[in-house]
DNA sequence: TTGTACGCGTTATCAG
DNA sequence: CTGATAACGCGTACAA
């Protein structure tokens, strides 16, 4: 370009206030810059922090980002899909999603590349029960199948649920705990497989779990069933809580019913959310990088834009981030301990 | 419409799988259903929580919303105002802006109506100190006219700071305290605000604030400068913290202490996010309807899409929730006493 | 009631 | 290297 002729634009453009229309541009290019982030709901830190991850990257990357809420709701997720492919997205990001992945799109297919996070599948009526219920390998093996069949075609970024389980029960057996139970998690999927880990890392050292009391997962649902679990005569001396929030409530409950943290239970969470390190006692938990989850999200997707033919399937572990609210089992108070046996044998047994 | 002609139609949208393009649409109307979102930072439950709910209100509204942090960072903040304006989006909502209003636009000023969100204004260097130094008195009044002529043009939401700091100090001093401290806070708007309202409610009871310890508004930076303040020989018996997150902070830099809350000192906090009733001690604050205030946001947007003239302005007042990290003071541990009203002379004479 | 032409602000293509 | 012109998919206005 001529440099006066430059000069003679670059003028026009400041007098002018000129500014690209991206909407033009998008229309004739076929490519709106903008993706679409579904989540389940955005007030809350632990899928916050995945916004954030997947924002940043986005915006490194020169993508703006779409946002919805779905609030656990099938059917509204459909819609917002729906809205974005007419909003002419150029790929969706799907946390926590609750529906039926193979009915998003037609018969054609996705038009735009989608990649999940921690959602690999709707859990089907009955999986938590059959979670608790099954011989967990018999379980697994049948849950695996679906999962995969379900989420084909996909890029998918997932939590280890079950190995996160298992790490947090070896970290309760390492304190030499052997009365264990499971609170809080509904039918979702990282509440089943949590169940699951927890389960067989029992099993493999030879333990029956006391109870795995379910719940809505939040502060007052974790209150409710921590309250019944803990009040029973048989009490664990240590309790798994689906996650850090639940964690919370637990620790809670116990406190409102006399026992202390740990001293008389030991509890542990998921996820490390930002208050885990400060609430009191300081939480143990197993972390989960959600704002490194976000990132590789959209890493997956800008791969997946520059044109990779294959999903890219990611597995992320946890990590045991050990504080206060976990200790040393008490050295065998009688009374409690042979109670505790004898629902062993009977859990054990059914 | 002949029917039979809508029938044909609608069949030829089935087997095409039709769908609108809003990009082209959009293109034609001058209008992208679209409305623009900046945030400091979503992995925050407070943020997250208006952002819920101006994306609620949005989605009702038939709009969506495009999002991008900005993580206070007043550069990056105009430049995705920039991104949203080319972006054509119909208009945009700022929470907790960092920058200069007035230098947003150029010289025609927005072409988009544009609402705030606790942010009327950037604080100006000097003013954290002015808001400790000056009278109560002569600081509001010089700040309220900076405050109008900064925000001018623009709606805003705003919670009422020092409304809130005032009923803290207040609840404190029903409680039987008069040894107060502040901890907390940067120089940010909220952070000026709410010490001067707790300097104000001080002074109405004749009293002088023990210390005003700011610090960085993370978990971190209120433990270090509670840690500070409370391992001072002169203590006070109860503080106002920045927000539940520094609140927490101070409770537990206080039990790390030996310091028992609210035994040996109360903790009062702001924003009721949503574990403050969970963490041990409940934590007493002032509540903040956070997603109400993002819905008020998105209603003074769609006033304002809807033809309003004037930018609405709102002040949401707090509400007192006493939980447990509050208590009465002790009834006169005399040598304490006396070292705490040695000091509030000294302070107030300076 | 139905069909047609034009323009929205770009990019892409092609002739000069 | 420059300048003109044709799409992109939709709304709107007007003619048939």
């Amino acid at each position: 370009v001529r440099p006066e002729t430059r000069l003679r634009v670059e003028e026009a453009v400041r007098v002018l206030e000129y500014r690209p229309d991206h909407i033009a541009r998008a229309l004739v290019t076929r490519s709106s810059d903008t993706i679409g982030l579904l989540l389940p709901s955005s007030g809350d830190s632990y899928w916050g922090e995945i916004a954030a991850g997947i924002e940043e990257r986005a915006s490194e990357a020169g993508l703006s980002v779409l946002f919805a809420n779905a609030h656990g709701n099938a059917d509204r997720e459909m819609a917002m899909i729906e809205l974005f492919r007419a909003k002419r997205v150029d790929g969706i990001i799907i946390a926590g999603a609750t529906g039926e992945p193979g009915t998003w799109f037609g018969r054609r297919g996705p038009d735009v590349p989608v990649v999940l996070v921690n959602s690999d599948a709707r859990v089907r009526p009955g999986d938590l029960e059959a979670a608790q219920v099954l011989t967990p390998e018999v379980f697994l093996a049948s849950i695996a199948g679906q999962m995969d069949a379900t989420v084909a075609g996909f890029s998918h970024i997932a939590f280890d649920d079950v190995g996160a389980a298992r790490l947090a029960v070896q970290h309760l057996l390492d304190l030499g705990h052997e009365a264990l139970a499971f609170v809080g998690g509904e039918a979702i999927r990282p509440a089943v497989l949590r169940i699951l880990g927890f389960r067989l890392a029992l099993l493999q050292a030879g333990l029956s779990p006391v109870r795995v009391e379910t719940s809505a997962q939040t502060l007052e649902g974790g209150r409710l069933a921590a309250t019944e679990l803990l009040s029973n005569r048989v009490r664990p001396t240590a309790v798994v809580a689906y996650s850090d929030v639940v964690a919370i409530a637990v620790i809670r409950a116990a406190h409102v019913l006399g026992l202390r943290t740990p001293e008389d239970v030991s509890v542990i969470g998921f996820d490390d959310i930002d208050v885990a390190a400060f609430v009191e006692p300081p939480l143990s938990t197993i972390r989960q990088p959600k704002r490194s989850m976000g990132r590789q999200a959209m890493d997956a997707l800008l791969e997946a834009l520059a044109g990779a033919s294959q999903p890219r399937r990611l597995t992320i572990e946890g990590e045991l981030v050990a504080r206060s609210s976990t200790g040393p089992a008490k050295t065998s108070p009688v009374g409690a301990t042979t109670n505790v046996a004898d629902r062993h044998r009977w859990e054990g047994s059914r």
